[in-house]
DNA sequence: GTCAATGTGTTGTCATGACATCCGCCCTCT
DNA sequence: AGAGGGCGGATGTCATGACAACACATTGAC
């Protein structure tokens, strides 16, 4: 047994331990590899692969990140057991829904340029005063409410247009602006809905809300967005996976 | 100037790229690196502590992962800006508190072997029925209700006693046990507590909680613990970071 | 029969070398 | 003054080689 089948296409801009990794992860989602099942060797990889044991061991390594596999020093590389459920990355809300089958749509609330507030300037680490898109959106799951997102972004970095918000996450759209998104730190809590809170989400006054405040970082570990958001409790929640190297 | 003072002690048996990522990780806290500043190139770096290129490379990528910089291909090496935190990695609420300078106390509920619940075998992918620990604690901090976790375990995998579960920390007990946890699936959410539950946390009745259930995978990929905490969210948040590679 | 030593295979760590790719700067040409 | 090209420097990718540490199975001695 040689595990499934995989192909590497030197000639594609793709690196090739990024091509192995997608590979390994579409086999496993397939159930290809089944929970449990052993991988071959690394050497025996690099050897079958036509690629050099480095470069399997990251793509290897690329794949316990993500929490899919893992490997024991001495005794080999397994699939997970257990379902495999796939972690929130840093994508949008608009892109977890389409994924899941739903039908995201958003009403934008507010969209404008204004000085910035003092507690999202410390966020931010921008000057208090200084000119940022403030947004507030409410956004619907199969046309139900499901969250009300408040954002702010530094108003040089970016521009938003009122069309593109209602079509795209926010996420999508400043990437497509050139921005580079590569981590953010987040804080998840939960709290008690205020009336108007209530009234959005089409809930109770007093319904249990889930709170998240993110504040990403681009490639110059500039923070260039700092949102706060609220979720129904009632209808949505995080997943999230956590490995160690 | 060449950025802070790092050297590395060969005949440790710590690895060499990680003396390196503990170090600057500790010039990051310490303010010695202040956000926005630039790192050594790897080159210099490795030249400066007499070390290859891959090891100060898998040294920064280490820090890249925990979101404390950020490389940008051309240019550098950055501290992220913004105030620094640290990341909920795999440890329990016990070592959570203590790190917040907190008193953290734990009442155990519940300590017994139970045949295992259809619901939990399906996340343990362990038969039903199945001998498994089941385990009810509310925890306190500094002297405040603040938690009730139930946890279950396969009885097999480790041997539990009341003594050890008031003063550690679950998972401290399970990696002293020989256990080694390498990560976990979490979900998070949030909703209304029972009568119940909210006399326990000393909260009213539909009090905002805060749900998250994890199942966390060892070495062999099996799946060790299953949890369901909830969390006064009066009083509690989680923070995540996530980081792209 | 039990236990210890040994052997084999695996992942973990580290070194060296090379080229690709991208960014920003400077210089030149228009 | 502006646009464009060239260049240096940085990270990204990949190859090859070597040894260490660990787990497990086998073998051997007692």
């Amino acid at each position: 047994m040689s595990g499934p089948d995989i192909a590497v296409d030197r000639s594609s801009p793709v690196p090739l331990y990024f091509q192995v990794a997608e590979q390994f992860a579409a086999a496993i989602q397939r159930g290809d590899l089944a929970p449990g099942d052993r991988l071959d060797s690394e050497l025996q990889l690099a050897d079958r692969l036509g690629l050099s044991r480095p470069t399997v061991r990251q793509a290897i390594q690329h794949l316990v990140d993500k929490g899919l596999i893992v490997r024991r020093r001495g005794v080999g590389t397994q699939v997970v057991r257990g379902e495999v459920r796939r972690a929130v990355e840093l994508t949008s809300l608009h892109d977890d829904l389409l994924r899941a089958g739903q039908r995201p749509s958003t009403s934008v609330l507010e969209l404008a340029t204004v000085p910035c507030p003092s507690a999202v300037a410390t966020a931010l680490d921008v000057p208090p005063g200084s000119e940022v898109w403030h947004l507030r959106r409410l956004r619907f799951s199969d046309g139900d409410p499901l969250a009300v997102m408040e954002n702010w972004l530094p108003a040089d970095l970016v521009r938003l247009s009122l069309d593109a918000l209602q079509a795209n996450g926010l996420y999508a759209i400043l990437r497509a602006g050139g921005m580079r998104i590569r981590g953010a730190h987040q804080r998840i809590g939960a709290r008690a809905a205020s009336a108007a809170e209530a009234q959005m989400l089409g809930e109770r006054r007093g319904a249990p809300l889930l709170t998240m405040t993110r504040t990403a970082y681009d490639d110059q570990g500039r923070y260039v967005e700092h949102g706060a958001h609220i979720y129904r409790g009632t209808r949505y929640s995080l997943e999230v996976t956590v490995a160690e190297r």
